[in-house]
RNA sequence: GCCGGAGUGGCGGAAUUGGUAGACGCGCACGACUCAAAAUCGUGUGCCGAAAGGCAUUGAGGGUUCGAUUCCCUCCUCCGGCACCA
């Protein structure tokens, strides 16, 4: 071979005329028919991009060039989420100040991100470490603040030992921190939070609109987790307050033989008997020292004490004793719950280890074996009795209601949004203190507030800005003496939660976001990143963009009109990772195949959804499918030559496929189908409109090589904004079709009919060929004709 | 435990309003080119057979159907999520 296809000379050739010509500089303003194409801004680590980067933007950036050849102004930025743990935990371990490692991290990854041959618009970049940008992410604070979504509590929260800082609800999974995997623990700290929970029916109702994948949007219901009940309020013997309960079966009030609080509920001190006051405040402490996992592990026996005291049902006026045990939890319902051993499970163990009387209220289990949570019949219960559960739970909370003992609510899981962290590496809160401690936020004129730089950031536990003695001078030399700033600085998930209205950044630079644009870009037309943000990012945004709605600032109430999620690239079947030390860089295989094989090689490896695990046998099959390409339209190109019949056929058959292979995000057929296209093609004579036709459709996935190819075959302007082929379905149908014959279901024998042969005929000739013949060993029972695929006789 | 998703050649995977299972690619084998190798090209690649053709087959077992990778039931395995939410 004489005159191989060079991708490194080629590659950097045209993403230099892309950038001269400002390609993918998107006039927000001037735009007609806007797509907004958006993938999930990567984190600027020292580790640079790795290929499970590229396995997410690189299809993504396929998926918005088709869009754009479809004819859509396709606008695709890109940024960094720069503020985090990792250059905090650099600058701990080196020394050097995490604004100049990052600095180093986003100038290497641009310079990798461009040799991806994306269509990145790098005039509306954003790094929401710049000062620029967090006076947005602060100004955001401020909204919350004045709209009363944001406020400070003392609560008890998850604080991470190793990362030394508290960690939103969402950062702890299965009892661990997100981020490092350590044990999380309890502590009760005053922080700031956001009224999340206020928006959590919308939230939940918003689902239906959107074209999510399901499991995401099922995954989201479930984090909200509504559920319908009611509240009952029990009278207490011998003391004027009441205990509220939470329960979804209010239908077996009727059941109730005692009432459980949790540890920490607030009347815990007073429902104690003098002669249980021991026990309980022993109980107290040894559930104190447990940690979260160990407090919700299942197959721990329930443990708890009884606190002397007792309660009355409100529809029987029995007696109940109450206790308290750590199976119930402060944080949800009222932290107190009536129990029904017979018919929950929790109950049921609790009250057979501490000898508790049971009561069956619901017809249908048989709770000598174990408790009966299903829908029943009431039985033992009064007015209740003979009604199926839907209808005894509407009758009962009409009763409680009407006597005033309860009513009907709805609870949610969701909790509210834990945004300050005691960490440096962030944006701080923009609020000060007055001598009296009240808090006051800091005018909108004195942002960005910024991050002090005299701070060393050994993590203490205290939040690093309480070294700095310049923010303190600033603060009172700004609010006056006595007076001192927020030293908490913000969740990065808050940075994320509104950078794609950022990206708008052509309007007025003194504003939030420019109405006009908002309105014609947003929501994003296709958002593309992990499955992993599908309870934090991906519901921090949702709530923040209705937030923003409700504020008046922008004009749609939800973000993402469509996601996709790429799936995980794994090594050796595990996340890739600094630590595991099995982080596969792409940047030698660039420099070897070049950009466009690297792509299409990992576009080819499965369904884009699906991931899997690296491996780089294969990356051989793109290449030759490159060379093969170049050598059949590229080399030399055809000139005044006429399509082989077949070519054509195959040709526009190729152009559907292609087409909803890369509509659906199966770019594996798509190239599969390109491959074939040039098996079909090669040996054969075709014209230039041919091999134009197949240029614009390998535009998406291999952009240089099509770039290339379009100006060796004399096209003018690029590739990439040439129009999407279109098939012509009268070049799908031939003349003739192949038809399979099958003999009971067996496959015994093909048959060329022409393609408006009648049944009958089809039969006819199907049942005389000659090995069809050798089958039909008994009289035809049934024969059965698929239209111009198959007959099946059966014998 | 509960809720999702998935199990197809040596490998990645293709094909589902039920209709030729294994497209496309990798790998492998043989051949051509070469002094040789690489690269490239050609042929083959579930099993039996020279071929015609036959047989088997989509995690396991059962069912519905003329026909099942596709629908239903039971089970096994793997992945993801939630996890005492009353």
């Amino acid at each position: 071979m004489t005159n191989t296809y060079d991708p490194t000379s080629v590659e950097a050739k045209w993403q230099k005329k892309w950038e001269e010509a400002k390609a993918f500089n998107t006039d927000l303003k001037k735009a007609k028919d806007p797509f907004y194409g958006l993938v999930m801004f990567p984190y600027p680590s020292g580790d640079k991009l790795h290929v499970g980067h590229w396995y997410n933007f690189a299809p993504a950036d396929s998926y918005f060039r088709w869009q754009r050849m479809k004819g859509h102004d396709t606008f695709t930025p890109m940024g960094f989420d720069a503020f985090g743990l990792p250059a905090e935990n650099y600058a701990i371990k080196t020394g050097v100040p995490p604004a100049e490692s990052i600095k180093k991290n986003v100038a290497t990854m641009i310079t990798q991100l461009k040799r991806m041959g994306c269509m990145y618009d790098w005039e509306k970049t954003v790094n929401t470490s710049d000062p620029e940008y967090y006076r947005w992410t602060q100004w955001l604070f401020l909204q919350m603040f004045d709209h009363d979504l944001a406020y400070k509590k003392e609560a008890s929260v998850n604080w991470c030992p190793n990362c030394q800082t508290v960690l939103a609800n969402e950062q702890v999974a299965d009892g661990h921190c997100e981020r490092c995997g350590t044990e999380v623990i309890q502590k009760k700290l005053n922080q700031w939070f956001w009224k999340t929970t206020q928006y959590a029916q919308r939230l939940l109702d918003g689902l239906d609109k959107l074209e999510w994948p399901e499991k995401t949007k099922l995954m989201q219901a479930n984090w909200i987790g509504r559920s319908e009940g009611a509240e009952i309020t029990f009278a207490l013997t011998g003391h004027d307050e009441t205990v509220k309960v939470y329960t979804t079966r209010p239908d077996t009030l009727f059941g109730v033989t005692y009432m459980v609080l949790a540890p920490e509920h607030p009347l815990v001190d007073v429902l104690t008997e003098e002669h249980h006051r021991g026990a309980v405040e022993a109980y107290k402490k040894e559930v104190a020292k447990k940690t979260e996992l160990q407090r919700t592990d299942l197959n721990k026996e329930k443990s708890g004490v009884p606190l002397g005291s007792f309660a009355v049902n409100p529809a029987t006026n029995e007696r109940i004793p109450i206790w308290i045990a750590d199976y119930v939890l402060a944080q949800y319902g009222t932290g107190a719950v009536m129990a029904v051993p017979a018919h929950d499970e929790r109950d049921y163990d609790f009250a057979k280890k501490h000898d508790l009387p049971m009561k069956e209220v619901v017809k249908g289990g048989d709770v000598s074996q174990a408790a009966f949570a299903e829908e029943g019949v009431a039985m033992q219960s009064q007015f209740l009795d003979g009604l199926r559960t839907p209808e005894a739970k509407k009758k009962i909370i009409a009763w409680l209601e009407d006597e005033e003992k309860g009513r009907g609510v709805v609870q949610f899981r969701l909790k509210d949004w834990l945004v300050s962290r005691q960490r440096y590496w962030g944006a701080p809160i923009p609020i000060v203190y007055d001598p009296e401690g009240r808090p006051h936020p800091v005018p909108e004129k004195h942002l960005p507030w910024l991050l002090p730089t005299d701070v060393e950031f050994k993590p203490t536990g205290k939040s690093p800005l309480t070294e700095s003695k310049e923010f303190v001078e600033r603060t009172e030399k700004i609010f006056g003496k006595g007076w001192t700033p927020e030293y908490d600085t913000m969740d990065t998930f808050v940075c994320s939660s509104f950078y794609y209205l950022r990206y708008l950044m052509q309007g007025d630079p003194k504003k939030f976001v420019d109405p006009t644009l908002e309105k014609k870009w947003m929501p994003v037309s296709m958002y593309i990143g992990g499955p992993e943000h599908a309870t934090m990012h991906l519901i921090y945004a949702r709530f923040v963009m209705m937030a923003l709605s409700d504020f008046g600032i922008v004009s749609h109430e939800e973000p993402f009109e469509r996601l996709v999620h790429q799936g995980l690239i794994t090594n050796g079947g595990a996340k890739m990772s600094k630590s595991k030390g099995n982080v596969v860089s792409p940047d030698s295989f660039v420099d070897r195949h070049g950009a466009d094989v690297f792509r299409m090689y990992l576009m080819f490896m499965g369904p884009f959804t699906d991931g899997g695990d690296w491996s780089d046998t294969g990356i051989k099959g793109i290449d030759r499918f490159v060379q093969r390409v170049w050598g059949l339209f590229g080399e030399k190109p055809v000139k005044g030559a006429d399509d082989d019949a077949t070519v054509v056929a195959v040709l526009h058959k190729t152009i559907k496929r292609v087409t909803e292979s890369v509509a659906a995000f199966r770019f594996n057929t798509a190239i599969a189908a390109l491959m074939e296209f040039l098996n079909a093609v090669e040996g054969k004579a075709h014209s230039l409109t041919t091999a134009r036709t197949f240029t614009r459709l390998l535009a998406p996935l291999a952009p240089h090589l099509a770039e290339e190819l379009w100006h060796a075959m004399g096209g003018k302007d690029f590739v990439i904004d040439q129009p999407w082929p279109e098939y012509e379905a009268k070049y799908l149908l031939s003349d003739t079709l192949t038809v399979v014959v099958q003999v009971n279901g067996k496959l015994r024998g093909n048959i060329v009919v022409p393609s408006d042969a009648p049944e009958a005929d089809v039969i006819a000739r199907a049942k005389e060929d000659e090995n069809v013949k050798k089958f039909l060993t008994g009289p035809i029972k049934k024969e059965i004709y698929v239209k111009g695929r198959l007959v099946n006789l059966v014998v």
